[in-house]
DNA sequence: TATACTATGTCAGGTAGCTGATATTATACA
DNA sequence: TGTATAATATCAGCTACCTGACATAGTATA
């Protein structure tokens, strides 16, 4: 590698470089539990947040509708999420998830919290607000 | 959206969403160009750097150098790239710009140049070498 | 030198997520 | 009220990228 230099200074593609590592990181820990990032983001939503749509879903985990229809799916075959018709709406079916569903979650969260741990531990000198600033400036700019 | 703060509050989902987000608006432009993120950056690496492998242009673009076989073949067929065989090696094929796959380089880079400088501006109140000393770190602790 | 190990390229098959299209329900508005 | 628009779910097909397996060439080491 000679000149890298140009790349090296950008912050997409270093935005795009930490995603990656994250994101490996993330599904290293998360095969050991036998959850897929998707799935583990479904999970940690409905923890947060029960009886959202599958379209909200698909938002929380950065995947369209569409492609949340089968994770959804997957995660009722194996019996962590159920589903029910919304009393008050139609068409809107509300998920949430079963006691074995809320045992995964929780098992996903206890993986994912020592990388977390590490990204806070790696802002010093920067303060964990300051990064989160950082990071909502950027997000507010792309949008 | 009631209690979304544990997520919001999470350096690793805003990293994704921020990510996220890039993704999407280099898509937009890219497109515009006719090309995809995987070979805008197979060109940005040749034109800083002309004769690399498979193997290297993977690394760069973070895909699988069996992912990048296919996409440097479609750049070959496209004409923007050729691959000679490494003299000092048997195994190597070294892939550099054709003229044209220099004009599309640029064109490429024209095209993503607003959104890099738009991250850059978005940085404020911090430097740009304090955001990207940032995400070295982060980097470097998520290896 | 011989042998193990690593790097590179390639083929084959699988999977996750995407786009496009459609039906149904809710909502906004004239 | 009726009608256009938006939201939600779902089906079908496609594509980009992945994993696994393998062949060949270079490198290190005993």
């Amino acid at each position: 590698m000679i000149k890298q230099d140009s790349l090296d200074r950008s912050l997409g593609y270093n935005l795009k470089r930490t995603q990656h590592r994250l994101r490996r990181r993330m599904d290293e820990v998360l095969k050991a539990c036998g959850l897929s990032t998707a799935q583990n983001a479904v999970l940690a939503a409905l923890i947060a947040q029960p009886d959202m749509t599958n379209a909200d879903l698909a938002h929380a985990a950065f995947i369209t509708p569409q492609s949340m229809q089968s994770v959804l799916a997957g995660l009722e075959v194996a019996g962590y999420v159920v589903r029910r018709q919304d009393d008050r709406h139609g068409r809107r079916q509300l998920a949430r998830l079963t006691p074995s569903g809320e045992a995964m979650a929780l098992q996903g969260r206890q993986a994912t919290v020592p990388i977390e741990a590490a990204l806070v531990k790696a802002i010093s000198p920067l303060s964990k607000d300051e990064a989160l600033a950082l990071l909502y400036r950027l997000q507010k700019t792309l949008y």
